[in-house]
DNA sequence: GTTTTGACGTAGC
DNA sequence: CGCTACGCCAAAA
């Protein structure tokens, strides 16, 4: 088994943002959660700002409610729903439509039956 | 080492 | 429905 510290703290969340597929998308607290701070999801949020979002699909992260609260972090206003769209994600209103169906759980990075 | 900040989350009003 | 307040945690100044 892999022993895991908060060393590479942003590292585990860049590497989860990556796994996101496209039309998916998830929270900061999950991703906080699966990497065992569930209560980091601001520094989660954090960790994409100073990541390179050239190759951070960021805009597939957004809050608990599933609104693009981080959009006016893409530089524009409507790039990040844009690219949401893009990948067949509808946001309306800052808001991922039929957001609990298009999310994505980190924990089912695992592989089912881990959790 | 202390203070500030922030793309969150929850609770209260 | 929207705002405030608080907590929580990691990085930067």
């Amino acid at each position: 088994m892999t022993i895991y510290v908060q060393k590479d703290f942003y590292h585990f969340i860049y590497e989860v943002v990556l796994q996101i597929p496209e039309g998916r998308v998830t929270s900061y607290g999950a991703i906080a959660n699966y990497l065992g701070a569930k209560r980091s999801s601001r520094t989660v949020g954090y960790a994409l700002t100073v990541s390179n979002k050239g190759e951070i699909p960021a805009h597939r992260v957004v809050n608990r409610n599933g609104l693009l609260t981080g959009k006016h972090h893409f530089g524009g206003s409507d790039i990040m729903r844009q690219l949401l769209e893009l990948e067949g994600v509808k946001v309306v209103k800052d808001q991922v439509v039929d957001f609990k169906n298009l999310f994505w759980d980190p924990s089912q990075f695992l592989g089912p039956g881990q959790q």
